[in-house]
DNA sequence: ATGTAATACTTAGCTTACGAGGCTTTAACA
DNA sequence: TGTTAAAGCCTCGTAAGCTAAGTATTACAT
């Protein structure tokens, strides 16, 4: 099998939309190495590093600092519940509203999993100054915001 | 519903991974919506656009261009051939490989798909300089390899 | 106060992706 | 030559994502 190399990633071709494409997956793949000895898929590890920050926050306002449409949310937030990461509770106020939050068990797996994150941060860095990485950061966000603006 | 700012992106939790994740998504759908009135759906596009560039390599070979295994790839293709972009044939001297040929439809098609992906690229990118735009492809290249290596 | 619009979640159906394992063909080598 | 290993593709099951359309609740204008 012919070998990767650093090289070609680097031809013309590379869009930073494909290359956003396999970085996705290579974080992905890298981290679920890491915490699917603790039970936690990648997919789950996205809620709860949102509700470690925000607990109690209405579906909808999850799947959005998720990233994800909340027909995606649907499924993702059942199957935390269903392995008892998060409870789903009817917002007494306004019975559209469904808070999500973290069980107790959830709350302790924070200080396990967090280094883990930053391991595959660390790794994949490697080599790259903190003025770079701070400009992929900021050119990153502005593309997002770029495509996703006004439509 | 609560808007999505720039400022926002460019808080702690959201790393490189969680940035590639988001464009990913963003740049896939903004394609999307320009090819797909030629028929053309975001996941036949990147087969398309390496064969473009090496037409009638294996199956193999073409997924490892546009980065993806091989048992997706073999969906991906069928679609293409389902569509009439590609023909499959079966390598005369190496029975096991199978060789992936666009058809001239699908050549005609570079012509008039490449200047979108071009659009929105430009759209992506817009108040980023070369510079920013160059360091980024070459740190995602990295951050890329440092993840995949050996292993 | 009531009909309409907006909000919040859900369902259904499709796409793209993966890993594990299976099958056939070719290559390597004892 | 005959056995074993490797290469190349395929199938199956599952995950994670989307759009479009549906239900229930709340807000608002008249």
């Amino acid at each position: 099998m012919t070998k990767n190399t650093l090289i070609e990633y680097l031809e013309p071709i590379h869009s930073v939309g494909y290359l956003a494409r396999i970085n996705f997956r290579a974080f992905s793949k890298a981290l679920e190495k890491l915490i699917e000895p603790h039970g936690v898929s990648a997919g789950q590890w996205r809620f709860l590093r949102v509700l470690w920050e925000h607990d109690g926050v209405t579906q909808r306002e999850l799947c959005r600092k998720v990233g994800i449409t909340e027909a995606t949310g649907v499924k993702g937030i059942a199957s935390l519940a269903a392995a008892g990461f998060v409870k789903r509770t009817i917002d007494t106020r306004d019975k559209r509203k469904i808070i999500i939050t973290l069980t107790p068990h959830a709350r302790t797996l924070e200080a396990k999993l967090i280094p883990m994150v930053l391991e595959v941060n660390e790794r994949a860095l490697e080599g790259i100054t903190k003025k770079e990485a701070d400009i992929v950061r900021r050119v990153l966000a502005k593309t997002y915001f770029n495509l996703t603006k006004e439509n």
